[in-house]
RNA sequence: UGGGGCGUAGCCAAGUGGCUAAGGCACCGGGUUUUGAUCCCGGCAUCCGUAGGUUCGAAUCCUACCGCCCCAGCCA
């Protein structure tokens, strides 16, 4: 990770501005920022721009990230989230070092300082009901009203809440609330709950406990004990800073991290919420977090993306305060340069049609050259079987092609990529279906090493020697959703939505045989098709089964439309 | 009718009183090309939510208005 600079390069975010003043004044020479996800899902890729932010910011500033879980409401929280998300904030290409934490590590040193607060008649017990408390607390435009309990002497609110952490009352029968004003024109500040009493099995403090720290409460505290300087949130928690700075302000914490808020990341066709992702997972409308078609980091991971690729997005797109709408070509441009740059080439044929060369030899097999990344030599080569029966894509071959249709059709000529040039000669169509069959052409043998001079061949197509090729599957990932903003209609389940098209499974694909060896998740370019990785199941050991990341930027699809 | 934010091209986004308003994506032209890919070149806001005002000079300062987002969980 690079120092930011000061000329020509990339202008500094508000946020990178923020910190870098900080350094100069000598304020926070080197920061200390946190990823704090809560375990209670996967992450997704409006988490990775959170990531990228802290992490980005410890690493260009000399300064460190900490990965710490807020994990304080044990209804909601697993274990098996935690694990899934240390390997994602891994996988992304960071590193939190010593730094793991867990908010649930400071419950002791969190009641102390609810303890303080309530010594120092800055927090009371309150016996009211949820239902209650809702009722008083007024509205946007209304003040709320005192609970009655407001005013109880400090001596009573610390054996209450004493015996509420010894369990001697029902859950939801009482809370801690700090007491600020119940005028306040900020909803949040109008004395709100910091603990509540809730019998559930934590994932790391078992039973220890029987109440637990409300977000609030809990979040400046665990910035404040980890000497946090610069605390980066998303922009629906402003509010909440309030009371970030209330609660450390009225402890006369040494230390007083300081909140900045920063918008959220939207992707047009889909949706960001682990609510809702979840409820994709559920009601089985997915796979499951990895499934290739969810935006998790999981599930990028296993359609093909690179962590380069959602790195290089996630600065793309920069960090402001306006809510904003990332088109998602956006993030498949991201992957279509990383991978353009990255991803070796071979040639695989989705569609099967068979030609024979009628002048080629019918016993002859000969090996020609192909380059495994055009621009990058270094890559090396490989040797491709060539034969007289070959395998093209069905859509390279058209009976009666327009003028524009650079591919194969009666009397036309095509290069065969790598091989020779091609002219069809004829064609066969099934006399039961109607399709094509087979299609005749006959080769000329000058133009192994290029077209011959004087003579311009436009097309280049794919190809494969029929009697080589190896079966293979694939996996034509589409869109999740088929509107920009599924969740814009609220008349409308968002999962109505869905894109029918969303997964197209193809059998009976091939491939080149040197694919067989490819090892699973690394990408390939199916040349003049797109980015593929093989699959993390597979289930049949004769055919594997590619995923395609994403297809490549295809100016003949958008001409044909026309 | 409360509070907190935000408004620069189709989408992001620089700009913090003074040359013709960066850059990227998208889009449109053209060139190169054994991937209709990549790459390269060119085009793309007389204008910065609107209306006034201050100033020699404003997207940048002031005023008013308009629009959008967030907040009334014992979720985070």
């Amino acid at each position: 990770m690079n120092e930011p600079h000061t000329s020509e390069a990339k202008p500094l975010d508000f946020i990178r501005q923020i910190v870098a003043r900080d350094r100069e004044s000598g304020k926070h020479p080197a920061p200390i920022t946190r990823f704090p996800p809560e375990p209670n899902g996967f992450l997704h890729i409006g988490h990775a721009k959170s990531i990228c932010l802290n992490f980005g910011i410890a690493g260009e500033f000399q300064g460190r990230c900490h990965l710490r879980f807020d994990d304080t409401n044990p209804t909601k929280e697993e274990e098996a989230y935690v694990t899934s998300i240390k390997e994602d904030v891994r996988w992304l290409g960071f590193d939190w070092g010593e730094h793991l934490y867990f908010a649930s590590d400071y419950f002791e040193q969190l009641y102390q300082f609810a303890e303080q607060l309530i010594e120092q008649g800055n927090a009371y017990v309150c016996d009211l009901s949820a239902e209650q408390i809702r009722q008083l607390r007024g509205t946007l435009t209304e003040p709320g009203t005192n609970s009655p309990y407001r005013d109880r002497p400090v001596s009573e609110n610390l054996d209450l809440f004493r015996r509420m952490r010894a369990g001697e009352f029902d859950d939801g029968s009482r809370v801690l609330r700090a007491k600020i004003d119940m005028g306040s024109p900020v909803v949040l500040m109008r004395d709100p709950v910091l603990y509540r009493i809730l019998r559930a099995h934590h994932h790391r403090t078992g039973d220890r406990w029987c109440i637990y720290p409300m977000y609030d409460f809990t979040h400046c505290l665990s910035d404040m004990l980890e000497s946090i300087t610069h605390s980066l949130c998303t922009l629906e928690f402003q509010d909440n800073r309030a009371l970030y700075d209330w609660v450390l302000d009225t402890l006369h914490t040494p230390i007083h991290p300081r909140q900045y808020e920063f918008a959220r990341l939207n992707l047009s066709y889909t949706v960001m919420s682990k609510r809702k992702l979840r409820l994709l997972i559920e009601n089985g409308l997915v796979d499951g977090w990895d499934d290739p078609r969810m935006l998790t980091i999981s599930g990028l991971r296993r359609r093909g993306y690179t962590p380069r690729a959602i790195r290089g997005f996630c600065e793309e797109i920069g960090v402001g305060k306006k809510q904003s709408w990332i088109d998602m070509g956006v993030l498949e441009n991201a992957v279509r340069n990383d991978l353009n740059e990255h991803a070796p080439r071979a040639m695989a044929v989705l569609k099967p049609l068979t030609v024979i060369i009628d002048n080629y030899p019918d016993d002859q097999v000969e090996m020609v050259t192909a380059a495994n990344h055009p621009k990058r030599p270094e890559l090396g080569n490989r040797e491709l079987p060539f034969s007289r029966e070959i395998l093209i894509e069905q859509d390279d071959f058209m009976e009666d092609p327009p003028a524009k249709f650079f591919r194969l059709g009666p009397g036309r000529e095509v290069r065969l990529r790598y091989g020779y040039n091609i002219t069809c000669t004829g064609y066969e169509k099934d006399p039961e279906t109607g399709e094509i069959s087979v299609v005749h052409c006959t080769y000329d043998p000058a133009s192994k090493g290029g077209t011959p001079e004087g003579r311009k061949v436009k097309g280049v197509i794919h190809w494969l020697s029929a009697a080589h090729a190896r079966p293979c599957a694939v996996v034509l990932y589409d869109r999740l959703f088929m509107e920009e903003d599924p969740e814009s209609d609220k008349e409308t389940e968002f999962t109505e939505h869905l894109n029918p098209d969303s997964r197209r499974l193809l059998q009976g694909c091939y491939m080149e045989p040197a694919l067989a060896d490819l090892p699973i998740g690394k990408p390939v370019q199916f040349e003049r098709q797109g980015y593929f990785c093989k699959d993390q199941r597979q289930e049949d050991p004769l055919a594997p089964l590619f995923n395609r990341t994403v297809t490549l930027r295809d100016s003949w699809a958008k001409l044909s439309q026309k």
